[in-house]
DNA sequence: ATAAAATTTTAGATTAATCTAAAAATATTA
DNA sequence: TAATATTTTTAGATTAATCTAAAATTTTAT
């Protein structure tokens, strides 16, 4: 079954929404994750449903039936690898990937994938922490916490962010906030809810905005 | 300038039909390389005029402007990037490259395919043997000659093809007609005008159609 | 429970790319 | 050079994806 580039960016705004959410996922919802029209969106879901994609009854939002998934994880997994790609084979900074992958991700062509998948030895996280679907979809999701629900003295490593806007990625790279980096919270500020953390042996401060947004695996 | 991908396809063809024939390309000609219709070619001959990438009057045909000229390589050399990157580090066969470098071309990124391009250690020419334009749209032409060309006795080196067609290569492959390989002109039938070949040590027939579409450089 | 607010859908247009059929222009040839 | 054939353009539709404005439905709040 052919799919546009219009139709799979539909399915996997759709995936990410009722992932958050656990249920149906609604008509405006759908549209300000695109930055298009509600209108907009009740026509193309009329499409998908006739496409047996998503369950959709009106007014009462879509879920993704199990081929709609199916496709969606394809798209987020050959949006990751490609993402993969970039940063190591090509050196692109992880600020500077998501929109060429945004593109990349809806070349159509199964051996072109699972090809790329074998030439970067099939990596299981994309370069901002997130799992990257096998070729049957298959992933775990690690188990990660944000920085902000430590206490004084723990531990962890960088794992995963969960804002991925490429300023906060670019903040988080000129401050050593890296993946795999290590940090230990040294102090909480009462007034401001503000972290101290330990960097690569150095004092750091960071706003409750970024610990909120930064995750970490216990050591 | 934002060029949509159909734009992008017709200026690939307008170039490649302009090079040919070194003159004014005419509407069928287009219509005929993109599998569409004059009346179409019409109305994007239009549009293109209207971007200024193309010369264009009324019943005469159409050249490219020195942008339309530039976009087109542009084009052209992300196509071969591509297929190189496939044929290297994929290990596509170099009959598998065409379809998916069709979608890959119009990726845009300049960063991205000038990255690509020093990955792949600023190669000369594609898995076909055609030469990679560079950042500015520079590359040289070899001189080449089909292999009907050679007389009895005269050895070469593949370096090229006439016809691009899967078919083709195929039977190339299979018969370890391929680039870099060297041929020496043992005998031509007089008959039916087919090669006898040296290759590899082994003796090999080819039809005069296969000496036609083979193209050799001179040792 | 009903009115007000918010959400979603429908109706009717618009744009890009395409098509068929007919008209206009150019090229061929007798 | 006039008739015929070929090529190209125009006119008018079609399809996918989008839009605005209005109508329908659902949710919220009094």
């Amino acid at each position: 079954m052919l799919t546009s580039f219009t139709e799979e960016n539909y399915l996997k705004a759709i995936y990410h929404l009722s992932k958050d959410l656990n249920m149906a996922v609604n008509t405006n919802a759908i549209a300000d994750s695109l930055n298009t029209k509600a209108a907009s969106v009740t026509d193309m879901l009329k499409k998908l449903a006739e496409k047996d994609l998503i369950n959709y009854k009106k007014y009462q939002g879509v879920t993704l039936t199990e081929k709609g998934k199916s496709s969606a994880l394809n798209i987020i997994r050959k949006h990751r690898l490609w993402e993969v790609f970039l940063v190591e084979k090509l050196k692109f900074n992880w600020d500077e990937v998501h929109d060429v992958a945004e593109e990349l991700e809806h070349i159509h062509s199964d051996l072109l994938i699972n090809r790329l998948d074998e030439f970067l030895e099939f990596p299981k996280i994309d370069p901002h922490g997130d799992p990257i679907p096998d070729k049957n979809g298959r992933f775990h999701v690690p188990d990660l916490k944000p920085v902000c629900k430590l206490g004084i003295g723990e531990k962890g490593i960088i794992s995963g962010i969960r804002d991925h806007s490429s300023i906060f990625l670019k903040y988080l790279a000129e401050h050593k906030l890296t993946l795999g980096q290590q940090i230990e919270v040294l102090n909480i500020i009462e007034f401001d809810g503000s972290f101290i953390l330990n960097i690569d042996k150095q004092k750091q401060t960071v706003s409750r905005d970024v610990a909120k947004n930064l995750l970490i695996a216990y050591e």
